[in-house]
RNA sequence: GGGCCCGUGGUCUAGGGGUAUGAUACCUCCCUGACACGGAGGUGAUCACGAGUUCGAAUCUCGUCGGGCCCA
């Protein structure tokens, strides 16, 4: 050790060198050659949004500690990290970089643009990563936009294609009429406005009765495919099956009755269109209505629309109502407030159109999904009633068309002539097929193909994961599959759990992985989940630059699985506040460990009663941590290890142990000491690195020089021999008599350097008297006492029992129901006479209770001191007494 | 509206039938040969509310209220 070297402060701007050697010598490779059991994490592939925010910060710390656990319990562990590119905010954003619509270019150019932008983001967001040191092997990268990825996409596609899981249907799709896309329910903003609702009336055809309707949308009149009332409403009873006529257009439509209306709203009577809400879209599924299209996809009434063909929506309602107010159809116009869904990005009201679209088949297997999800281990469990309650709500098959470019292409052309649908070759994946053609013509003979220019949902791209990771679809995918751990935020099990066990397991029949374990979301000061839409964000490269990445995975670790974590500055400053105080204790332990060679057995029977104190608390430091990382429970396993080092070692121990280093000889008593510091410091560093990786490979230079990682060595074993309860009540006795005396000191104004003339200590309890005995020469020579004596019975001084405390944890189990009776009698009884009748018989009789001394505690105070002027302080079964 | 989770000192948090853990903030004292970016002590919680089970409930049960995530 190169003790004159160690800075006395600890910098973290030197945490980039470290990362920088990881990455050189290669510290975080997976070998794969099976001489080690492995352990393969199926790492969640982020948007390349540029930036990492909190979330990935917690999410992949939990990955980096299990990851480096377990490369310590000797896995060969494989952490790749992967890209999910494809999605609309990067087609967006190239159209605002370049200042183009994207049907101003090719799909050719506008795909290149986005694949330029996409790898800046991945660029950048790589090291950011680094920057935290997490230990991702990035020879095992992969990135779902290029020709490699895509293909296995694609070759899924056709795979689940041909086991009938993916289907072509006509479908409702969120529309923008003006960006001419489908947009995801995510892409919807809801907005609260007002509108006018406007009352109609419908004609029976076979009768008299005219029903009135009241609609926010009469220009979808000419789409009216039904009217719905509620089952219980007396209004419209006999309707049932009944026809009505639909004003200006004059089709008929049956009335139908659904739980859903409202019988409250409006006229109780409900027109059902295609589509004007999602209601709509539920009737029209659930009743198997007809679909009338009124509206394009610019946002233009077609012929359906009769006079109005042509217009846009806004015209067509503006009319119709002119013409209704005309004709005296309007019998009235009240204002209500509605929730109308816009898009995300240029806030025009969205429409529900229908649209030909492929489809997984989800009903078919969500039964297979949820016995599947029941083999895996889910961390906290409940997560998996999530997913199964959720899977068991599905009505709607998983559409995966999507209207755009930069995604991978939906692998599948039409026959111009009989619309048949021809698909490629595997071998020849992946394809565009809008650039590409087939090999061979269509059955009818002709060889004219319409490609399909929809895309896939980026789902599809991202729910294959495990198996891509473990090389599917070459044939030995299997050894790596399925991955050991999934890791994920909760905010997306419904996706990404439900479509990767849905996905992997149609396609290898096996589960994707063993073990999922969910993370929190990270809060911000409001309360709520952090995001840019809510302002309430700090980048994580903030807090790098101020307190360093292990400060930071310091704040994240302190968590579990499961709960959402707030994000503090304190709570990093603490990190830090930690890491500082570790160092300045390796720093002073360092000056006396310098040279010093362990060796050893013979030490270990030389060991003082501190030394096995500590030692036994580190042995159990070591299997509770274990047990903990096994458990994910990070936050658990962080605290232990920070207070054992905080508080048992450096408050403790090293004060304990400091007269013992300052003589002249190299005393067995010493060694034993140097020993103890070497052994603690070199165990806690490894149970830290998973943590503090950069922080202990700093130190770990010092101890071991910087030719071995500490990353590379393996996870402490707990001696179970070294851990002794006896050792351990032996050191907590001279811990406590050296605070009472440290405190003594403080409180009576003398610098705790001084010394103290002469200490007794009294105690009845022969343990007691024998453990102090071993513990005087700690005692005296941390608290710098001349003279100290101990001594069986009792010191020359008067005191009086002020408190008898009743222990309930004894009393409650003896006592059951006659519990109150003892604390009553306690209550009501002088504490002085409560104690000498213990004392004298052993036994108070309570009624027909027998209250003996195990079941109190008795807080005493001197009332007065015979001879010489001492101080008195009272512990348990002992008694202090002190001259200063 | 539905599913799941959570309400513990000012703030954050541990525990999950026996009188509440720690951090932070605040106050007081102390420069002790690693650390004042440190140490010692202190103030501060009827464990969201109400009922029930029990000798005993923060803990179990039911209800109410409040919050979060996801979904409609």
């Amino acid at each position: 050790m190169m003790n004159n070297d160690i800075p006395k402060d600890y910098d973290h701007k030197n945490e980039g060198k470290w990362q920088d050697k990881w990455q050189k010598d290669k510290v975080y490779q997976f070998t794969g050659d099976e001489t080690k059991p492995s352990y393969i994490i199926d790492t969640p592939p982020p948007y390349p949004t540029g930036s990492i925010h909190m979330g990935h910060v917690l999410n992949w710390l939990y990955m980096d500690l299990i990851a480096r656990y377990k490369r310590m319990r000797g896995f060969d562990v494989l952490f790749p990290q992967g890209w999910d590119c494809h999605g609309l905010p990067t087609e967006v954003k190239v159209e605002e970089t370049h200042n183009i619509k994207k049907n101003d270019v090719s799909r050719d150019e506008f795909r290149k643009m986005c694949v330029e932008l996409t790898q800046d983001n991945i660029k950048m967001m790589k090291t950011q990563m680094q920057s935290l040191g997490y230990s991702q092997d990035w020879s095992r990268e992969f990135v779902t936009m290029t020709d490699e990825y895509k293909m296995k996409t694609q070759l899924s596609f056709l795979k689940m294609y041909e086991q009938g899981l993916i289907y072509q249907a006509v479908h409702p799709v969120n529309w923008c009429p003006r960006c001419e896309t489908a947009i995801a329910f995510a892409e919807v903003e809801y907005h609260e406005n007002e509108t006018f609702l406007n009352y109609l009336e419908f004609p029976e055809v076979d009768g008299d009765r005219k029903i009135p309707i009241a609609t926010t949308r009469p220009e979808l009149l000419s789409a009216c495919v039904a009217v719905t009332v509620h089952p219980d409403d007396e209004r419209y009873q006999g309707l049932t099956g009944k026809f009505l006529e639909v004003p200006v257009y004059g089709r008929k439509v049956k009335v139908i009755t659904d739980e859903e209306v409202d019988p409250e709203f409006g006229t109780g009577a409900v027109m059902i269109c295609t589509f004007g809400d999602k209601t709509d879209v539920s009737w029209v599924n659930k009743y198997g209505l007809d679909v009338i299209e009124a509206i394009d996809e610019k946002g233009i009434m077609k012929d359906v629309s009769g006079e109005y063909k042509g217009c846009t929506i806004g015209e067509c309602k503006e009319s119709i109502i002119a013409d209704l107010k005309d004709k005296g159809e309007l019998k009235k116009q009240e204002k209500v407030d509605q929730n109308v869904g816009l898009c995300w990005r240029c806030k025009t009201p969205i429409e529900i159109l229908a649209k030909k679209q492929w489809f997984v088949a989800v009903n078919q297997i969500t039964k297979v999904v949820e016995d599947t999800a029941n083999e895996i281990g889910w961390t906290p469990e409940h997560m998996k009633t999530r997913l199964l309650n959720w899977s068991g709500s599905m009505d709607w098959d998983w559409v995966i068309s999507r209207q755009r470019i930069f995604a991978t292409p939906t692998p599948v052309w039409y026959c111009q002539d009989c619309g048949k649908i021809m698909l490629p070759d595997p071998d020849d994946l992946p394809v565009d097929p809008t650039q590409d053609v087939p090999k061979e013509n269509c059955q009818c003979g002709c060889n004219e193909f319409t490609g399909e220019t929809d895309v896939l949902d980026t789902w599809m791209d991202s729910s294959i994961t495990p198996m891509v990771i473990a090389g599917w679809p070459s044939e030995d995918y299997q050894k790596l599959y399925p991955s050991s751990l999934r890791q994920q935020g909760h905010d997306i099990i419904r996706t990404w759990a439900f479509y990767t066990i849905l996905r992997c397991k149609a396609l290898t029949g096996e589960e994707p992985f063993n073990e999922v374990v969910v993370n929190g979301m990270v809060f911000g000061d409001d309360g709520h989940k952090m995001s840019k839409s809510r302002g309430n964000v700090i980048s994580p490269e903030q807090v790098i630059d101020d307190y360093g990445a292990d400060a930071l995975r310091l704040w994240a670790a302190n968590s579990v699985p499961g709960s959402d974590v707030p994000f503090a500055w304190k709570d990093v400053k603490h990190g830090y506040k930690f890491l500082r105080k570790f160092w300045n204790a390796f720093r002073f332990i360092s000056i006396h460990i310098a040279d010093f060679q362990m060796d050893g057995e013979e030490i270990k029977g030389n060991l003082n009663p501190m030394d096995r104190w500590i030692l036994s608390k580190l042995n159990r430091l070591v299997h509770d941590v274990t047990g903990d990382m096994d458990g994910y429970n990070f936050a658990h396993a962080k605290s232990s290890i920070q207070s054992f080092i905080w508080n048992d070692f450096c408050d403790e121990y090293i004060e304990a142990v400091k007269y013992r280093l300052y003589t002249q000889e190299e005393t067995d008593s010493k060694i034993a000491a140097k020993y103890t510091l070497k052994t603690v410091i070199s165990t806690s560093l490894k149970l830290l690195s998973p943590f503090i990786p950069h922080f202990t490979e700093e130190i770990n230079q010092y101890i071991e020089g910087d030719d071995l990682s500490i990353h590379g060595t393996s996870w402490p074993v707990a001696s179970e021999d070294l851990i002794d309860l006896e050792s351990e009540s032996v050191g907590d006795l001279g811990v406590d008599v050296i605070g009472d005396i440290r405190r003594f000191k403080s409180s009576s104004g003398m610098p705790l350097n001084v010394q103290l003339k002469r200490t007794s200590i009294y105690t009845e309890d022969s343990d007691t008297y024998h453990h102090l005995n071993e513990l005087k020469n700690d005692m005296k020579g941390t608290m710098r006492i001349e003279d100290l004596q101990v001594s069986r019975g009792q010191p020359q001084i008067l005191e009086k029992v002020v408190e008898i405390i009743p222990q309930m944890n004894k009393i409650g189990p003896t006592f059951r129901k006659d519990a109150p009776q003892i604390l009553k009698f306690i209550e009501s009884t002088d504490p002085q006479d409560i104690a000498d009748k213990l004392e004298s018989e052993g036994e108070i009789r309570v009624n027909d209770l027998k209250l003996t001394p195990e079941y109190i505690k008795t807080r005493k105070e001197i009332t007065s001191i015979t001879g010489e002027k001492v101080d008195i302080i009272h512990r348990d079964n002992l008694v202090i007494e002190i001259i200063k």
